[in-house]
DNA sequence: CCAGATACCTTGTCGCGCAAGGTATCTGGT
DNA sequence: ACCAGATACCTTGCGCGACAAGGTATCTGG
């Protein structure tokens, strides 16, 4: 198994709050619920690529916030799939380890431009909130 | 195997479109996960509120971006109680009908400040993402 | 007099995220 | 030659929050 362990960001200090030591995980990922599929769409918008390779790319971008695990991101490509927003094309180019490419459909662009105007009131609706905040 | 899928089959009227109006919701759904509690102790930082009053509230934020359903306030308000996040008083003030009023706590306040630095590195990222679409 | 707003609550279902477990191939170090 | 670790795909099972739906009780306006 190459399971790298759950090393990854468990925060330092406990002070022995309410809220456990894997407060910090859940809350980031409830929040980043849904993030995934646009996140994903978005990037498939600026290039073809392939599951993997899509993981590594997410795994770094911000400060790792979009990171997707691969239990998420390979069920995630199968429903857009079968949604029709994406297809997927088997690809070996010279190589015996094959690689499964995704590109976005029309009908996957219509989605996105949807799921980007939600992503987009959200953050206009929090940011009023927590400005407000800022006031006080 | 194969990429079965029997999933949008969802609605009667099938118009043809792959996103149907559930889908909306659906999307609404998973993006505004976690928001609720983001936008609770926001509020709450402002001023005491009660739980209709809140429903309300947060109803009319943004374009209802923000909504909560009575399903979900109720037991978070519940769930923020029992993590000693916000602490609550009935008070009747002269009234018959009783109100339950929220206040944040210090813990709570420290929540919100995680909460919030986790939620604005999450638009950070998903920014740089979607500004890199409008340049192509 | 009663429909609808106010004000609280709970149970059950749905679907996502992910830990954990798997298969198979390639590469670098010893 | 060997094997740990990276590459590259996949699945099942559990946990948990959102919400529809259903409930109780009080107040108000027509």
């Amino acid at each position: 198994m190459a399971r790298r362990a759950g090393i990854s960001a468990d925060q330092p200090d406990d002070t022995g709050d309410t809220t456990g030591p894997t407060a910090l995980a859940r809350l980031r990922r409830e929040l980043a619920r849904g993030t995934a599929e646009l996140a994903v769409l978005s990037v498939l918008t600026s290039s073809r690529r392939y599951g993997y390779e899509l993981l590594k790319l997410l795994e770094q971008t911000g400060t790792g916030v979009l990171e997707v695990k691969e239990g998420t991101l390979y069920p995630l490509l199968h429903r857009l799939e079968d949604a029709g927003q994406i297809t997927a094309t088997w690809e070996v180019e010279g190589r015996t380890r094959p690689r499964k490419y995704y590109d976005i459909t029309p009908a996957g662009q219509a989605h996105l431009a949807m799921l980007r105007a939600e992503w987009t009131g959200l953050v206009d609706g929090m940011r009023s909130l927590l400005d407000a905040l800022d006031r006080v």
